[in-house]
DNA sequence: AACTATTGGTTGTAAATGTAACTAACAAGC
DNA sequence: GCTTGTTAGTTACATTTACAACCAATAGTT
Protein backbone atom coordinates (compact mmCIF):
# COMPACT_ATOMS: atom_id res chain seq x y z
CA UNK A 1 0.00 0.00 0.00
CA UNK A 2 1.67 3.35 -0.98
CA UNK A 3 1.67 6.12 0.90
CA UNK A 4 2.08 9.47 0.59
CA UNK A 5 3.28 10.88 4.02
CA UNK A 6 3.74 14.83 2.72
CA UNK A 7 0.27 15.91 2.58
CA UNK A 8 -2.76 14.76 3.92
CA UNK A 9 -6.44 15.95 2.84
CA UNK A 10 -7.03 17.54 6.49
CA UNK A 11 -4.20 19.44 6.24
CA UNK A 12 -5.97 21.20 2.54
CA UNK A 13 -8.12 24.05 3.51
CA UNK A 14 -10.26 23.88 0.95
CA UNK A 15 -11.18 20.55 1.85
CA UNK A 16 -11.10 21.07 5.34
CA UNK A 17 -13.31 23.90 5.08
CA UNK A 18 -16.28 22.16 2.66
CA UNK A 19 -15.69 18.99 5.06
CA UNK A 20 -16.79 21.77 8.19
CA UNK A 21 -19.18 23.59 5.98
CA UNK A 22 -21.19 20.74 4.99
CA UNK A 23 -21.09 19.00 8.56
CA UNK A 24 -22.56 21.88 10.14
CA UNK A 25 -25.46 22.71 7.30
CA UNK A 26 -26.34 19.36 7.83
CA UNK A 27 -25.85 19.65 11.64
CA UNK A 28 -28.61 23.06 11.25
CA UNK A 29 -30.85 21.64 8.74
CA UNK A 30 -32.36 19.14 11.15
CA UNK A 31 -33.72 22.13 12.76
CA UNK A 32 -35.41 23.72 9.81
CA UNK A 33 -35.45 21.88 7.32
CA UNK A 34 -38.47 19.73 6.62
CA UNK A 35 -39.88 22.46 8.37
CA UNK A 36 -41.08 24.22 5.70
CA UNK A 37 -39.82 22.33 3.16
CA UNK A 38 -37.86 25.23 1.76
CA UNK A 39 -34.50 24.88 -0.61
CA UNK A 40 -30.99 25.89 0.75
CA UNK A 41 -31.14 29.40 -1.82
CA UNK A 42 -34.70 29.84 -0.28
CA UNK A 43 -33.40 30.11 2.92
CA UNK A 44 -30.99 32.35 2.08
CA UNK A 45 -32.85 34.53 0.32
CA UNK A 46 -35.85 34.57 3.27
CA UNK A 47 -32.88 35.72 5.15
CA UNK A 48 -31.44 38.37 4.08
CA UNK A 49 -34.47 39.94 3.89
CA UNK A 50 -35.12 39.78 6.58
CA UNK A 51 -32.27 41.03 7.85
CA UNK A 52 -31.73 43.88 5.62
CA UNK A 53 -34.81 44.64 4.70
CA UNK A 54 -36.83 45.12 1.45
CA UNK A 55 -34.15 44.84 -1.51
CA UNK A 56 -34.37 44.04 -5.14
CA UNK A 57 -33.68 40.24 -6.35
CA UNK A 58 -30.15 41.75 -7.84
CA UNK A 59 -29.20 43.12 -4.23
CA UNK A 60 -29.63 40.05 -3.07
CA UNK A 61 -27.03 38.39 -5.89
CA UNK A 62 -24.93 40.55 -4.84
CA UNK A 63 -24.89 40.83 -1.17
CA UNK A 64 -25.19 37.02 -1.18
CA UNK A 65 -23.11 35.91 -3.92
CA UNK A 66 -25.56 33.97 -5.86
CA UNK A 67 -26.15 33.95 -9.11
CA UNK A 68 -29.09 35.48 -10.67
CA UNK A 69 -31.20 32.72 -11.97
CA UNK A 70 -30.68 30.97 -8.59
CA UNK A 71 -32.43 33.66 -6.95
CA UNK A 72 -35.00 34.34 -9.65
CA UNK A 73 -36.41 30.70 -8.68
CA UNK A 74 -36.17 30.79 -5.37
CA UNK A 75 -37.88 34.25 -5.92
CA UNK A 76 -40.81 32.28 -7.65
CA UNK A 77 -41.09 29.18 -5.30
CA UNK A 78 -41.18 31.54 -2.00
CA UNK A 79 -43.73 33.69 -3.89
CA UNK A 80 -46.16 30.33 -4.35
CA UNK A 81 -45.83 29.90 -0.46
CA UNK A 82 -46.60 33.39 0.19
CA UNK A 83 -43.67 34.32 1.78
CA UNK A 84 -42.85 37.10 -0.44
CA UNK A 85 -44.40 39.37 -2.65
CA UNK A 86 -43.25 41.50 -5.51
CA UNK A 87 -43.31 45.50 -6.14
CA UNK A 88 -42.73 46.71 -9.76
CA UNK A 89 -41.10 49.82 -9.33
CA UNK A 90 -43.31 52.13 -12.14
CA UNK A 91 -39.97 53.95 -12.10
CA UNK A 92 -38.06 50.99 -13.71
CA UNK A 93 -40.55 48.10 -14.31
CA UNK A 94 -37.26 46.46 -14.68
CA UNK A 95 -36.74 45.98 -10.95
CA UNK A 96 -39.30 44.54 -8.30
CA UNK A 97 -38.72 45.24 -4.91
CA UNK A 98 -39.08 42.08 -2.91
CA UNK A 99 -41.41 42.18 0.63
CA UNK A 100 -41.70 39.58 3.30
CA UNK A 101 -45.22 38.71 4.04
CA UNK A 102 -46.47 38.87 7.39
CA UNK A 103 -46.32 35.13 6.90
CA UNK A 104 -42.74 35.52 5.51
CA UNK A 105 -41.99 37.79 8.88
CA UNK A 106 -43.05 34.79 11.01
CA UNK A 107 -40.82 32.20 9.13
CA UNK A 108 -38.03 34.87 9.36
CA UNK A 109 -38.33 35.17 13.08
CA UNK A 110 -38.14 31.34 13.86
CA UNK A 111 -35.63 30.73 12.13
CA UNK A 112 -33.17 33.53 13.10
CA UNK A 113 -33.77 32.53 16.69
CA UNK A 114 -32.71 28.42 15.92
CA UNK A 115 -29.82 30.63 14.15
CA UNK A 116 -29.09 32.22 16.86
CA UNK A 117 -29.17 29.23 19.60
CA UNK A 118 -27.33 27.07 17.15
CA UNK A 119 -24.71 29.38 16.50
CA UNK A 120 -24.64 30.20 20.58
CA UNK A 121 -24.41 26.25 20.44
CA UNK A 122 -21.37 25.76 18.35
CA UNK A 123 -19.93 28.74 19.94
CA UNK A 124 -20.27 27.18 23.31
CA UNK A 125 -17.39 24.77 22.38
CA UNK A 126 -14.90 27.14 21.58
CA UNK A 127 -13.02 29.65 23.71
CA UNK A 128 -14.26 32.88 23.09
CA UNK A 129 -10.25 34.13 21.61
CA UNK A 130 -10.70 31.05 18.96
CA UNK A 131 -14.48 31.91 18.13
CA UNK A 132 -12.96 35.51 17.50
CA UNK A 133 -10.18 34.05 15.52
CA UNK A 134 -12.58 31.51 13.18
CA UNK A 135 -14.68 34.06 12.35
CA UNK A 136 -12.38 36.64 11.51
CA UNK A 137 -10.14 34.14 9.24
CA UNK A 138 -13.77 33.07 7.94
CA UNK A 139 -14.56 36.88 6.84
CA UNK A 140 -11.73 37.08 5.10
CA UNK A 141 -11.40 34.18 3.20
CA UNK A 142 -14.79 34.67 2.68
CA UNK A 143 -13.80 37.86 1.16
CA UNK A 144 -12.13 36.44 -2.08
CA UNK A 145 -15.46 37.68 -3.58
CA UNK A 146 -17.30 35.39 -5.44
CA UNK A 147 -18.03 37.48 -8.91
CA UNK A 148 -20.55 35.57 -10.36
CA UNK B 1 -36.43 49.75 4.91
CA UNK B 2 -37.58 47.08 7.59
CA UNK B 3 -34.54 45.96 9.02
CA UNK B 4 -33.15 43.57 11.80
CA UNK B 5 -29.98 44.24 13.54
CA UNK B 6 -29.99 41.40 15.98
CA UNK B 7 -28.73 38.88 13.52
CA UNK B 8 -26.45 39.15 10.35
CA UNK B 9 -25.78 36.36 8.13
CA UNK B 10 -22.21 36.80 8.25
CA UNK B 11 -22.58 35.56 12.08
CA UNK B 12 -24.18 32.52 11.17
CA UNK B 13 -21.31 30.47 11.19
CA UNK B 14 -22.89 27.32 8.58
CA UNK B 15 -23.45 30.48 6.47
CA UNK B 16 -20.25 32.04 6.69
CA UNK B 17 -18.73 29.17 6.62
CA UNK B 18 -20.39 28.02 3.40
CA UNK B 19 -19.21 31.11 1.91
CA UNK B 20 -15.72 30.40 2.92
CA UNK B 21 -15.73 27.34 1.53
CA UNK B 22 -17.20 28.44 -2.01
CA UNK B 23 -14.63 31.20 -2.26
CA UNK B 24 -11.92 28.99 -1.42
CA UNK B 25 -12.87 26.15 -3.68
CA UNK B 26 -13.50 28.40 -6.61
CA UNK B 27 -10.07 30.21 -6.12
CA UNK B 28 -8.25 26.73 -6.29
CA UNK B 29 -10.45 25.53 -9.10
CA UNK B 30 -8.28 27.62 -11.74
CA UNK B 31 -5.28 25.75 -10.55
CA UNK B 32 -6.58 22.42 -11.54
CA UNK B 33 -9.89 22.35 -12.91
CA UNK B 34 -9.90 22.36 -17.13
CA UNK B 35 -6.54 20.83 -16.79
CA UNK B 36 -8.16 17.71 -16.41
CA UNK B 37 -12.02 18.49 -16.75
CA UNK B 38 -12.32 16.70 -13.35
CA UNK B 39 -15.13 17.27 -11.29
CA UNK B 40 -14.55 18.01 -7.44
CA UNK B 41 -15.35 14.56 -6.45
CA UNK B 42 -13.18 12.74 -8.76
CA UNK B 43 -10.58 15.12 -7.64
CA UNK B 44 -11.13 13.88 -3.80
CA UNK B 45 -11.30 10.09 -4.87
CA UNK B 46 -7.78 10.73 -6.64
CA UNK B 47 -6.84 12.83 -3.57
CA UNK B 48 -7.48 9.83 -1.22
CA UNK B 49 -6.00 7.33 -3.09
CA UNK B 50 -3.23 9.55 -3.92
CA UNK B 51 -2.60 9.88 -0.57
CA UNK B 52 -3.62 6.74 1.34
CA UNK B 53 -2.45 4.22 -0.80
CA UNK B 54 -4.54 1.59 -2.96
CA UNK B 55 -8.17 0.97 -1.39
CA UNK B 56 -11.69 -0.49 -1.93
CA UNK B 57 -14.37 2.41 -2.64
CA UNK B 58 -16.03 1.65 0.41
CA UNK B 59 -13.30 3.00 2.26
CA UNK B 60 -13.07 6.27 0.20
CA UNK B 61 -16.82 6.43 1.09
CA UNK B 62 -15.78 6.11 5.26
CA UNK B 63 -12.62 8.61 5.18
CA UNK B 64 -14.20 11.39 2.62
CA UNK B 65 -17.56 11.44 3.61
CA UNK B 66 -19.23 10.56 0.67
CA UNK B 67 -22.00 8.90 -0.41
CA UNK B 68 -21.22 5.23 -2.10
CA UNK B 69 -23.27 6.65 -5.75
CA UNK B 70 -20.97 9.39 -5.77
CA UNK B 71 -18.11 7.45 -5.35
CA UNK B 72 -19.37 4.88 -7.93
CA UNK B 73 -19.76 7.08 -10.68
CA UNK B 74 -16.65 9.13 -9.83
CA UNK B 75 -14.44 5.75 -10.10
CA UNK B 76 -16.30 5.18 -13.29
CA UNK B 77 -15.38 8.08 -14.59
CA UNK B 78 -11.40 7.76 -13.63
CA UNK B 79 -11.36 4.44 -15.04
CA UNK B 80 -11.98 5.88 -18.23
CA UNK B 81 -10.00 8.47 -17.95
CA UNK B 82 -6.93 5.95 -17.13
CA UNK B 83 -6.38 7.51 -14.13
CA UNK B 84 -7.03 4.35 -12.10
CA UNK B 85 -7.73 0.45 -11.75
CA UNK B 86 -9.78 -1.76 -10.14
CA UNK B 87 -8.75 -5.28 -9.34
CA UNK B 88 -11.10 -7.96 -8.12
CA UNK B 89 -10.14 -9.45 -4.93
CA UNK B 90 -10.84 -13.21 -5.44
CA UNK B 91 -11.01 -13.84 -1.61
CA UNK B 92 -14.31 -11.58 -1.71
CA UNK B 93 -15.35 -10.49 -5.75
CA UNK B 94 -17.58 -8.13 -4.28
CA UNK B 95 -14.65 -5.59 -3.06
CA UNK B 96 -12.38 -4.00 -5.88
CA UNK B 97 -9.54 -2.56 -4.79
CA UNK B 98 -8.37 0.58 -6.36
CA UNK B 99 -5.52 1.66 -7.77
CA UNK B 100 -3.58 5.05 -9.26
CA UNK B 101 -2.20 3.97 -12.81
CA UNK B 102 1.48 5.49 -13.69
CA UNK B 103 -0.91 8.30 -15.22
CA UNK B 104 -2.96 8.57 -12.05
CA UNK B 105 0.05 9.20 -10.14
CA UNK B 106 1.36 11.85 -12.45
CA UNK B 107 -1.68 13.59 -11.88
CA UNK B 108 -1.98 13.46 -8.61
CA UNK B 109 1.89 14.33 -7.89
CA UNK B 110 1.13 17.67 -9.85
CA UNK B 111 -2.15 18.29 -8.22
CA UNK B 112 -0.70 17.79 -5.13
CA UNK B 113 1.97 20.12 -5.43
CA UNK B 114 -0.44 22.75 -6.66
CA UNK B 115 -2.61 22.26 -3.70
CA UNK B 116 0.46 22.29 -1.54
CA UNK B 117 1.50 25.64 -2.80
CA UNK B 118 -2.23 27.05 -2.68
CA UNK B 119 -2.40 26.26 0.66
CA UNK B 120 0.77 28.05 1.74
CA UNK B 121 0.09 30.99 0.29
CA UNK B 122 -3.43 31.32 2.05
CA UNK B 123 -1.75 30.37 5.47
CA UNK B 124 0.71 33.30 4.39
CA UNK B 125 -2.45 35.41 4.84
CA UNK B 126 -2.68 34.72 9.07
CA UNK B 127 -0.19 34.63 11.85
CA UNK B 128 0.75 31.01 12.28
CA UNK B 129 -1.72 31.33 15.80
CA UNK B 130 -4.46 31.95 13.24
CA UNK B 131 -3.72 29.27 11.03
CA UNK B 132 -3.41 26.71 14.09
CA UNK B 133 -6.59 27.66 15.45
CA UNK B 134 -8.38 27.76 12.58
CA UNK B 135 -7.24 24.16 11.49
CA UNK B 136 -8.31 22.76 14.90
CA UNK B 137 -11.81 24.44 14.91
CA UNK B 138 -11.95 22.92 11.39
CA UNK B 139 -11.62 19.88 12.58
CA UNK B 140 -13.58 19.79 15.66
CA UNK B 141 -16.32 21.58 13.02
CA UNK B 142 -16.18 18.69 10.16
CA UNK B 143 -15.77 16.14 13.02
CA UNK B 144 -19.74 16.35 14.01
CA UNK B 145 -19.30 13.61 11.24
CA UNK B 146 -21.51 13.24 7.97
CA UNK B 147 -22.71 9.86 8.58
CA UNK B 148 -24.10 8.88 4.99
C1' DA C 1 -36.58 59.03 -33.60
C1' DA C 2 -33.67 54.89 -34.63
C1' DC C 3 -29.77 51.74 -33.29
C1' DT C 4 -26.99 49.67 -30.06
C1' DA C 5 -25.65 48.43 -25.37
C1' DT C 6 -26.67 47.39 -20.82
C1' DT C 7 -29.41 45.81 -17.08
C1' DG C 8 -32.85 42.98 -14.42
C1' DG C 9 -34.82 39.00 -14.78
C1' DT C 10 -36.68 34.43 -16.84
C1' DT C 11 -36.61 30.12 -19.35
C1' DG C 12 -34.58 25.90 -21.63
C1' DT C 13 -31.52 22.35 -21.46
C1' DA C 14 -27.75 19.58 -20.07
C1' DA C 15 -25.03 18.05 -16.42
C1' DA C 16 -24.68 16.77 -11.39
C1' DT C 17 -26.70 15.17 -7.20
C1' DG C 18 -29.65 12.65 -3.84
C1' DT C 19 -32.65 8.87 -2.87
C1' DA C 20 -34.32 4.53 -3.39
C1' DA C 21 -34.48 0.34 -5.49
C1' DC C 22 -31.71 -3.14 -7.27
C1' DT C 23 -27.90 -6.85 -8.19
C1' DA C 24 -24.34 -9.87 -6.86
C1' DA C 25 -21.42 -12.01 -3.47
C1' DC C 26 -20.91 -13.65 0.77
C1' DA C 27 -22.35 -15.13 5.73
C1' DA C 28 -25.27 -17.28 9.21
C1' DG C 29 -28.97 -20.13 10.91
C1' DC C 30 -31.66 -23.83 10.29
C1' DG D 1 -28.91 -27.23 0.76
C1' DC D 2 -32.17 -23.37 1.45
C1' DT D 3 -33.83 -19.26 3.47
C1' DT D 4 -32.71 -14.74 5.47
C1' DG D 5 -29.61 -11.01 6.23
C1' DT D 6 -25.70 -8.04 5.20
C1' DT D 7 -22.38 -5.79 2.45
C1' DA D 8 -20.19 -3.63 -1.85
C1' DG D 9 -21.46 -1.53 -5.57
C1' DT D 10 -24.57 -0.05 -9.63
C1' DT D 11 -28.59 1.73 -11.91
C1' DA D 12 -32.88 4.44 -12.49
C1' DC D 13 -35.41 8.40 -11.64
C1' DA D 14 -36.53 12.70 -9.73
C1' DT D 15 -34.63 17.07 -8.07
C1' DT D 16 -31.13 20.75 -8.20
C1' DT D 17 -27.84 23.28 -10.35
C1' DA D 18 -25.04 25.51 -13.95
C1' DC D 19 -24.72 27.79 -18.26
C1' DA D 20 -26.32 29.94 -22.14
C1' DA D 21 -29.79 31.97 -24.70
C1' DC D 22 -33.39 34.83 -24.31
C1' DC D 23 -36.87 38.90 -23.41
C1' DA D 24 -38.33 43.30 -21.96
C1' DA D 25 -37.19 47.87 -20.12
C1' DT D 26 -34.09 51.52 -20.04
C1' DA D 27 -29.85 54.27 -21.15
C1' DG D 28 -26.79 56.20 -24.35
C1' DT D 29 -25.46 57.67 -29.19
C1' DT D 30 -26.10 59.42 -33.40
Amino acid sequence: MRRNSEFNPQDFLPYLLNQAAEALSLEFQRHYRGQYGMLRTEWRVLFHLGCYGDMTAKEICDRAGLHKTKVSRAVAALQAKRILTRRELERDRRHAILQLTAKGQRVFAELSRAAHSFDSEVRASMTPEEAEILHSCLIRIAGFEIAK
